[in-house]
DNA sequence: AAGTGGTCTAGACCACCGT
DNA sequence: CGGTGGTCTAGACCACTTG
């Protein structure tokens, strides 16, 4: 007799934590506010900083808060919904107006084995790389690497652009005339690697979710492509309808 | 003078470590293989355990290894390529034999206003949930919530299958009868639900890929599915030709 | 009971951003 | 410069699994 036992399962503090900070989120707090700093809040809720953070760690991974360094923590707004195609179309990314910007070219391409057995290609084989970044609204949403083996576009050799944005666009066109067959695409979790990370506006090691791509011509793989998307701020749409929309009716910030 | 400055941007203790150890990985190490335990990880690389954690987190992030509680770390095996349905097909998941397990069905169906706002019908209305989990090889991959308005089937009075999986079966087969024109799909970044985390085999929290797809009839949306995929096992296939196999050459354990 | 990963603490210092 | 979030430490205890 005496004690109530409240939880036979408690529930960690950090977890309990989240959910008292969403619903705060919700109610007290408008997009963009700025959140009191890590150690007030930290002593706010009596916990230590490293559990505070664990439970705005979590809150970030969802979307519902930005965190930057030097500056504080502000409510985010709902995801952005970026388009990734609909499976059904077939298309290059960046035929039409959609926000990817050449940023580069280069004939290296470190291939590591996995990129490899994808290319479908034989080991040695020139393989050009394609650096974009698609940007809307001001920000870096995605970084691209587009590999292209040299002897799936003929043009190719051609190409006597500068390094740069130029050179990126002239394979972009070469490639474009290529007749699509087919494609495939895969979406999975991974953290931005410390260069991609750069273009992101992100720490190294921030999730991100990788789209790859395989794109097909009668002849066989013609190119393959890998995009970093921001995890935090970035919904994936694959729609044929494309309008889906969650908002947290939040209001706007002053 | 005599200090040598090696790196202008030192890296992370923990982001060094977690290289260090991925090529271990690689290397040293066949899937299923179990690693010495954490404090002893620590110590042998000389940091704190916190800091070795959060190279293993990062390191099951991104699929290459499992943590289990009261068990070890083991070596994870390469992800497995889930299909999540050609967006050229729109089908009813489930019609072909694919996993899917009918685990119960419910009237009360909480909804959220983001929720309510996909479904686009009017507050108040019945909402039918049906659960289903994804199961493959002996584990769980995915776990699914299916919202359907009443008023969108109409032989869904009818059923008087006793609650659990049989009452869930009846309802698919009464959805299946509905032709579908069309449908939409979104994939984001998440976190487990206590409740889904349960069903997962995973602690609450954990990361995973909310799939949320809208299934389209000629009348309007006639159901919504929330699926949440473990982020750390599976990767998310969209294939028209879907045999993309991305594989670590990692020998299997003995 | 012993061993594992998971949570939590109270501190310290560092890297970065603004003024 | 002061304030922010990011990294790191050395401990402690808890929850869980296995023999």
């Amino acid at each position: 007799m005496g004690t109530t036992q409240l939880e036979s399962v408690p529930e960690p503090k950090y977890l309990h934590l989240k959910t008292v900070l969403s619903e705060a989120l919700d109610q007290d707090f408008a997009v963009g506010e700025i959140l009191p700093n890590e150690r007030e809040l930290a002593a706010r809720f009596g916990v230590a900083r490293a559990t505070l953070r664990q439970a705005l760690e979590q809150l970030e991974l969802e979307g519902r808060l930005q965190r930057r360094r030097g500056v504080g923590t502000t409510v985010a707004p709902p995801r952005v919904g970026v388009d990734v195609g609909s499976a059904s179309q077939h298309s290059w990314p960046g035929e039409s107006i959609d926000g990817w910007e050449p940023v580069d070219a280069a004939e290296e391409a470190v291939l590591t084995p996995a990129l490899l057995k994808l290319l479908g290609s034989a080991p040695g084989e020139m393989v050009l790389a394609v650096r974009r970044s698609r940007v809307e609204q001001g920000q870096v949403l995605a970084a691209e690497l587009l590999y292209v083996p040299a002897s799936s576009v003929p043009g190719l050799s051609a190409i006597d652009a500068p390094a740069g944005p130029a050179r990126a666009r002239a394979v972009m066109r070469e490639l474009q005339k290529l007749v699509l067959d087919g494609q495939d695409r895969s979406v999975e979790l991974g953290s931005a690697r410390a260069e991609d990370a750069k273009e992101l506006d992100r720490l190294p090691g921030a999730p991100v979710l990788l789209v790859t791509t395989r794109y097909f011509t009668v002849a066989g793989t013609a190119a393959v492509s890998v995009a970093t998307y921001r995890a935090d701020t970035c919904r994936l749409t694959f729609g044929d309808s494309g309008d889906v929309q969650i908002t947290h009716d939040a209001r706007v910030a002053s």
